[in-house]
DNA sequence: AGTATCATGTAAGAGGTTACATGATTTT
DNA sequence: AAAATCATGTAACCTCTTACATGATACT
């Protein structure tokens, strides 16, 4: 019934999609693996768990398999399943490229095993226009109103126009990875 | 007497530096530039001019020179300025890079105007240096579980490590610009 | 016996989102 | 007269942070 789960959530939906994991395994994840960006701190996560839970998209079950403490081992519901699916398959909007890069390289990162190969190359061809757009607007920008910026202000810009340029390298040669599966046409 | 500000407070406080704004102005600038990562919402902005102004650190006067709604224009105080000048001149934490280097940049982009071009240099050497400890972790990583890996978590992974090399470059790019500036030592 | 690790949770407070509310002035 | 723009603000709700609390098992 809540709104729109937060990225936390989406992070626990996309690992329990691969695997069962308690509380603990995914603050293990969020310390020990790239996803660092999460916090690991138990106050996120266990609440996190608790409201994914009490929306029906995660049931746990508690283990004591090994002599330790008991632990709540978590699943995908269908219902998680089906949101999850959503998600990834939403359209990649200009809001998205300039808020939020971060949601939308989680997003990719499930995208295979979530929704098929097929997806990921919609998805990557989405996030290019979406760029081949954003890109020489900022590039404007910098035109008429950097030469009145402090120097640092032009080279922060300057920064961020330079990261979007590498994303839209990684487009293509994401692109090429998948080279069998692309389509001609439009 | 708050904790620390968040972003969207240091992000206000490097605008009021260089001009007197209101929060209208506040929102248009977050609508019509490239710092439109930040939420052009009354609902965040107008609280935060009140904390900042709680915490003295901004003052805002009521102006109705022209004949429109009475608008209030907020200047930096002198706490305000001190306070904004400290986090300008924080270290450049390993944290920093892994969580956060969006507030990176939004420093950096404030750092001539408030503290000078040599504070500008330190940072783009210290923040090279993290750089170049931090990637080497990444693409260690990348070895040793990416071959398991599904192609788009692979993928994203690769655009993580590709964002963090474009960063790189720039700082290098940065410090030439910064020619003169450079000492020779250690 | 003490410490480290495994493991789960809560409480208070801060700050953001969305939606609502208001009101003056300028343009059509 | 209506709509757009300028302009400020509040209220409810949600989630995160920080700090605390608890307890079992394994290692030294």
């Amino acid at each position: 019934m809540s709104g729109q789960t937060p990225l936390l959530g989406r992070a626990i939906l996309g690992l329990l999609l691969q695997q069962p994991l308690s509380g603990y395994d995914i603050r293990r994840i969020f310390t020990q693996t790239p996803m660092a960006t999460f916090s690991d701190s138990p106050g996120a996560i266990y609440p996190a768990l608790k409201r994914l839970e009490a929306d029906g998209l995660v049931r746990g079950r508690t283990e004591r398999s090994t002599g330790l403490r008991q632990r709540r081992l978590f699943r995908l519901t269908p219902a998680g399943r089906a949101k999850f699916e959503h998600w990834l398959t939403a359209p990649v909007t200009r809001d998205d490229v300039v808020r939020d890069t971060e949601e939308l390289m989680l997003r990719f990162s499930f995208m295979d095993i979530g929704v098929g190969e097929a997806a990921s190359v919609r998805f990557l061809r989405a996030l290019q226009h979406e760029l081949q757009v954003y890109i020489p607007e900022l590039n404007r920008y910098l035109g008429s109103h950097g030469p009145e910026m402090p120097r640092s202000g032009r080279l922060a810009l300057e920064s961020g126009i330079r990261s979007y340029e590498a994303l839209l390298q990684w487009t293509r040669h994401a692109l090429t990875t998948y080279g069998k599966h692309q389509k001609g046409g439009k």
